[in-house]
DNA sequence: ATTATTATTTAGACAAATCTAAATAATTAA
DNA sequence: TTAATTATTTAGATTTGTCTAAATAATAAT
């Protein structure tokens, strides 16, 4: 399959609203990639005449096998790139979404075994998102909840669940970042926030709409 | 200037067809970029809109300052690429302009002052070409000539100005990099083949072909 | 100074990726 | 189970970048 950057974006947001196998519409598939339906139908056609998707119209979309092993190398050097450019480069976790997004687009096999390599095989990027392997196997990451859900008392910061700047920054302000350990002080049943402790910081509150984007497991 | 990928590589071709201020014909701007005179006159005529060339019809191309200055940034990013790949992730001086080709437009100027401060914000690239400042300004290298025209009997190599895999792998067979010594040994007048010794290597003959791209200057 | 050759431009077409507006299918509510 | 709403597709355009074939301009040769 040759795609160009624009069938990879499709196949990549495919991939991920398909989150293991549901059928992914039109209307959704246009919101995440920030486009009109009536493109996302064009495109669609152009898809399943390249055979990385199953489409009958009204029907909704899934990517095939092929599509599929297309996805996972997209996401491979999107995270590797990011992966990059926090460990080499310094930047911050919600700076390289978006240098990663055309980063991913350099197809070479060679420079992306390379890349993983020098940066030490990692598994997982700097949201807590898991690298695929060189074959597309993805090493399942250790059982975790979102912090909203969690009973454990003592909890370990593994993911976060939306890349988006704004998020990230409130993180980065509340000094929470992948690895944080913290302590769930109280629920508030009204609201559904929660109180929680990280060492040698005043006590915060988090709202549940943060709190089900944080990603943790017993420490 | 909010250039797309295929203007910027007009730029870029332009910038070095000018070699300086010289103008460019449409020919020879449609074979360096392989590709028809014609596409090259309906391009020209964008360019010029956006400001980045002069142009008047039959009369060939110039860039203007500002489309100078975007050539800088492209080079700067396309020679940084290159840097990384060879010094960072193992590639050979004939495998990388491939890739930065397609790493080149990738514009974000955190990311390639970050990348150069990284690499130690070199001067020349794996070719031996100079690396553009973030201000566009090029440190002239140490004056050098092309091997054809060494006169001096002990030189070093500086650079190769044909960025082809075919005499890179070439000289790559014959251990000719940047920085390899050697001493001209004999001109042959009959087909000015130049005879060279590099240390601890049997002396060869090379061809003018070759020795016109390679470019020396007195150790 | 014509003529032949070469370089360049124009005319008209096409593929990719997108859009708006309108039509149609599917789903939900009354 | 009709009617209303929502989702999806189609029709028709637009922009970008390219092409071929034909026309025109510039240059070189006789
Ligand atoms: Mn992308
Ligand atoms: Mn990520
Ligand atoms: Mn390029
Ligand atoms: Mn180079």
């Amino acid at each position: 399959m040759n795609l160009s950057v624009a069938e990879e974006n499709y196949v990549k947001a495919i991939y991920k609203l398909q989150e293991g196998d549901n059928v992914v519409s039109t209307n959704a598939l246009a919101y995440e990639l920030d486009t009109k339906p009536a493109s996302v139908t064009d495109m669609a056609k152009k898809l399943k005449e390249k055979q990385v998707i199953d489409y009958e119209k009204y029907k909704g979309i899934t990517l095939t096998a092929e599509g599929r092993k297309t996805a996972l190398q997209i996401v491979r050097r999107h995270r590797l790139w990011e992966c990059f450019l926090v460990e080499k480069l310094s930047f911050s976790w919600e700076e390289v979404h978006e240098l990663a997004e055309e980063l991913e687009h350099v197809r070479s096999e060679k420079l992306t075994n390379r890349l993983s390599e020098y940066l030490g095989n990692p598994l997982i990027d700097p949201h807590g998102d898991p690298i695929p392997d060189a074959n597309g196997k993805i090493t399942k990451p250790r059982p975790q909840t979102s912090l909203d859900q969690a009973n454990a008392k003592r909890l370990v910061v593994t993911a976060v669940t939306d890349q988006s700047v704004s998020l990230l920054a409130f993180l980065n302000a509340k000094s929470i970042k992948l690895g944080t350990q913290l302590e769930i002080i109280a629920h508030y049943e009204y609201d559904n926030s929660i109180e929680i402790k990280i060492k040698n910081q005043p006590t915060l509150t988090i709202s549940e709409q943060v709190a089900k984007h944080i990603m943790v497991r017993p420490v």
